[in-house]
DNA sequence: CCTTGCGCCTCACGCGGCGTGAGGTCCGTA
DNA sequence: TACGGACCTCACGCCGCGTGAGGCGCAAGG
């Protein structure tokens, strides 16, 4: 009966944690060695058994406390606490999911800018960011989504295109109204038109969507323009000009 | 010039953060309001917008040493930065993923008990858990990977299909052997041959996947025997039977 | 004037799961 | 017996605040 004993360092060195870890385990009372006379630690195999089922529940995301329920109280529900964890471990993906997308629409507007041959400067990462939050808060969840899916079914090369197409037109559009031709004038009922139809493109048609996107870009009027790479007073302009002309169109 | 300031209540309630929080900013330097005679804070518009940026930045995931660079160091790299926590959150995801697949494995072994009428007590749990994490040491991911993707294109009914017919395929074997049946006779070559097919939906007939099924199995046989519902003494002796099978069959 | 009540202030500990020293003791081998 | 390595026990650090405790400031009502 040659009994199994390891010391502190052996046994930390077979199950792979750290010395400093079992030592927690001792003062959280998970797992308990006995000493030898002179204070060290001694793990027999009911110790190995009890640490393999530590590391196997840890490896599951069960917190200490949780690993010790199991282990010890009588009445622990396995089922329960592995549906339970599974559903923590959602919550917790779409947490990440939601700040992946976040990342991801930042890194898109970045590539943009990047292409487009705007310097990217501390300042306007940081406006970036703000507008992208601010859209946020002004959107539902599922606008958001929706949103997201049209950018889909659109595909890459015909966003960009329509990226490409938007300061263009919002320099044609400027030149009629520096110009100071009526709203009314086809030129620019043309050019609205077509303004019209690009936002349309990405609302899908979503009256709501529109509407949103309307009180987004009245709230953050500062971001709004950056995004789009205009002066704030200049963009309020424009949009007053545009939609004199819708509203000529109308009567 | 009707200069806007904030007292800490109301800053926080309108940034949606706590007071703490506000107050924990200002301790690690990121924020920092001005004072009034009693040593109130007063927050203006530079705190503000600045408060703004913070939040939008811990919003993508940021942490505060993190959102201090972005905000105060002069070299701050914007697309970098963006890239770096993009990575770190495919890292985090990837974590995720390998515990959600533990949990759902072991989800699915335990509805697989609870179909058969065995009781789940915490030890079979831990029997369980620890038989799966044993699995994960002895293969590698690639051969784990594998493992999943045949499952899947087995498909679930069919999975349950085996998993019904291995506890009738042991006990007809183990009746064999208890009745002296010699291995070479055709009813147990039958008998095994079934159970070399079962064994190969799962291995696709991968010849590194069978064999670390068989190290797997050895140096884990008390949790081998647990997940099979079997006693490891009786486990012992059937693989032991059923290999004698094979060589008769082999020369 | 004083009281009432809310909001503000400053410590300071707590959480989870250990990492990382600092300073001292024990063990096995040459 | 001397040495190096493994062991021991504190005890602080991390991250982002939450959560009191104990004490002022300020505006309105009595």
């Amino acid at each position: 009966m040659s009994e199994i004993s390891f010391r502190v360092g052996e046994l930390a060195a077979r199950a792979g944690v750290t010395v400093r870890a079992l030592h927690h385990y001792e003062a959280v009372g998970l797992l308990r060695p006995s000493r030898t006379d002179a204070g060290h630690r001694r793990y027999g195999a009911a110790e190995v058994e009890r640490l393999q089922q530590i590391t196997s529940l840890r490896a599951l995301g069960l917190s200490l406390e949780q690993v010790r329920d199991a282990l010890d109280a009588p009445d622990f529900d396995p089922a329960g606490t592995v549906e339970r964890q599974r559903a923590a471990l959602d919550a917790e993906a779409a947490r990440l999911g939601a700040l992946a997308d976040r990342l991801d629409g930042l890194g898109r507007l970045l590539r943009q800018r990047a292409r487009s041959g705007a310097p990217i400067t501390p300042d306007t990462f940081l406006a970036l960011t703000h507008a992208m939050t601010a859209i946020e808060t002004h959107y539902t969840p599922e606008q958001l989504q929706r949103l997201a899916d049209r950018r889909e079914a659109l595909g890459d090369d015909a966003i960009r295109a329509v990226e490409a197409e938007w300061p263009r037109l919002f320099e044609a559009v400027g030149a009629e109204m520096d110009a100071g031709t009526d709203p009314a004038d086809p030129a620019v009922q043309k050019l609205v038109d077509r303004w019209d139809e690009l936002v349309g493109m990405f609302t899908g048609g979503d009256p709501g969507l529109r509407q949103s996107l309307g009180t987004a870009v009245e709230a953050d009027r500062a971001g709004t323009s950056q995004l789009m790479g205009l002066d704030p007073d200049r963009m309020r302009a424009l949009f007053a000009y545009a939609q004199r002309a819708r509203d000529a169109r109308a009567a």
